[in-house]
DNA sequence: AAAATTAGTTGCTTTTGTCAACTAGTTATA
DNA sequence: TATAACTAGTTGACAAAAGCAACTAATTTT
């Protein structure tokens, strides 16, 4: 056995306890831990049935049964004859069901309040984001489309920490020495001293507060513009990310109403390359060359924008 | 109510049903949580009273009574009269319930093994070191100083990251714009370009293998050395990383024989200038200057190491 | 030396959870 | 289209888990 599970397992003996959940009253109140979630349940999915419930909280339906008509006795729930079922009923939190559940939370999170209060910001930010990487590595489905965001104005820490993508994944994809990271930060000293924010765009996929996605247009002479820095963290591949930046980027470029796009890029990045060749890119040169320890085809792709 | 307990509440939610800490077999086995709670208290602690397991479980002591009667009777513990007091008893294991805790403990791991199958060894070492946070911040101890590793070899992504951290740090504590960054990768553009392995050198503190803390050493004309980039997480400030990493710094510089070291700041880095003037660094230039927004003191400190 | 306190046991009770038999409505099947 | 098989929910009987209070015997405090 490794001991990445037995460390796990620790965890998992510290957090049981943390979590407190095993006394039979839940912050209490006169409601079992099990009560609290099958009300729980119930507000989270606005209209629910008895077998649902039964399922997602692996309860018997019995004992569920009789839970529900002491909730319905007490006014906290709401029992309507399914209309496409007339054996089921649609239960749903009352106000009072509602109110109980808020009065509850209150308590849940005054109580988490004070298990963190001596944890200054930046502490508490690197708590909220271990336990996002703790639930994200454990999840089936992993990263949810919704989760990620976009924007595109530079905030301090930007840059530096998509240099920094750039040199970890090259170094992990292909191999790529420091040296390709020297190179990365010279570009980029480049466009900051030109920068113009009428004609130059970043454009960052966050995921937790985390850049793990970007591509920018860069202004060149003549109507023209560059795509540089399209790159994407791989566990975050196949989400969606890399098309929607490359058309917000084209976007732009058809708003400045630039006349042409051009790439450059090398024959190794294979999944950026179908990218670029999905949104209409065509090859225009290619040359050998050996560079970051490495012999590869660099490449120049073209956009036209207007005919 | 902060949106930071709210996201820990939801990931409580997600880990008690994640742990599946609430059916009333522990693993499919004739003995419930509590009970296997107990048992492995007694196993780390190779011999414990019934009123420590109270404490520790929060068990009514009537309940646990019964608990460990049976538990007698099946022969899973010994129990002595303690000489002490003659009123408790050394609870201990038998063989066979060391044996009973052997194998639920594999079937743990075993379930635990299916969950991170998935993960490749990068993931599995993220989600551990991430759970090490989590439980660092939420107990007393905090941050442990023996999770602080320190290395000095330069990786793709250590200096992007730096340069981040420089960025995102100065932004947030002095409400430095961008151009500070900007500024900030110039200086690492023009350290890389003259970088000698032989001269040069950065050192990094991490913890989870994220740099949290940072220094260089960048060799100068005329047997001097420029001490650069020194710089530490906030939420990682106190804990005596930045005295290591000063310390290591110094200790170069005098490997090398360097008879000078210098280092340039503001009067506004207060805490970094604290640290400093204790390793004998002393002011020896004093300029008002304008930048990055700000008005402030640009300051030279210098270090004479050999008389 | 008496009073107060503590470790552990036992009887009694409530709460929580399980199982199986049942009703009434739904779906599959031939 | 009638019947068999199945499903949602209820109910009775019961077992397991947990809590409370009174008790014994040893220990500590005053």
């Amino acid at each position: 056995m490794t001991t990445t599970t037995s460390k796990i397992r620790s965890f998992n003996r510290f957090y049981t306890a943390h979590l407190d959940i095993l006394s039979q009253h839940y912050l209490d109140s006169e409601y079992s831990l099990t009560e609290i979630r099958i009300l729980y349940e119930m507000s989270e999915s606005k209209t629910i049935t008895a077998q649902k419930i039964t399922e997602i909280l692996n309860l018997d339906k019995g004992y569920l049964s009789r839970i529900l008509k002491r909730f319905l006795k007490e006014n906290l729930i709401e029992k309507v004859t399914s209309s496409e079922d007339k054996r089921a009923f649609n239960i749903k939190l009352t106000n009072s069901g509602n109110e109980l559940l808020s009065i509850l939370n209150t308590k849940s999170e005054n109580k988490i309040e004070g298990k963190i209060e001596k944890l200054n910001p930046s502490e508490k930010e690197i708590l909220v984001d271990s336990m996002n990487t703790v639930r994200n590595l454990l999840t089936e489905n992993k990263i949810a489309r919704e989760d990620i965001t976009y924007r595109h104005e530079i905030t301090p820490g930007d840059i530096g920490y998509i240099i920094h993508l750039h040199g970890a994944i090259y170094g992990k994809e292909y191999n790529f020495s420091t040296d390709f990271e020297k190179y990365v930060i010279k570009t980029f000293y480049d466009f900051l001293e030109k920068y113009s924010p009428e004609n130059d765009r970043i454009w960052m996929a966050e995921y937790n507060n985390k850049i793990v996605g970007c591509v920018a247009i860069v202004h060149q002479p003549n109507e023209e513009a560059q795509l540089r820095w399209f790159l994407l963290d791989p566990a975050f591949r196949g989400l969606g990310i890399g098309k929607r930046l490359l058309t917000d980027a084209i976007d732009f470029c058809k708003e400045k109403e630039f006349k042409n796009v051009f790439l450059l890029t090398t024959s190794m990045q294979d999944k950026a390359l179908q990218m670029y060749k999905m949104m209409g890119f065509e090859l225009t040169k290619s040359e050998e060359v050996e560079e970051w320890g490495k012999t590869f085809y660099e490449e120049r792709y073209d956009l036209r924008l207007i005919g």
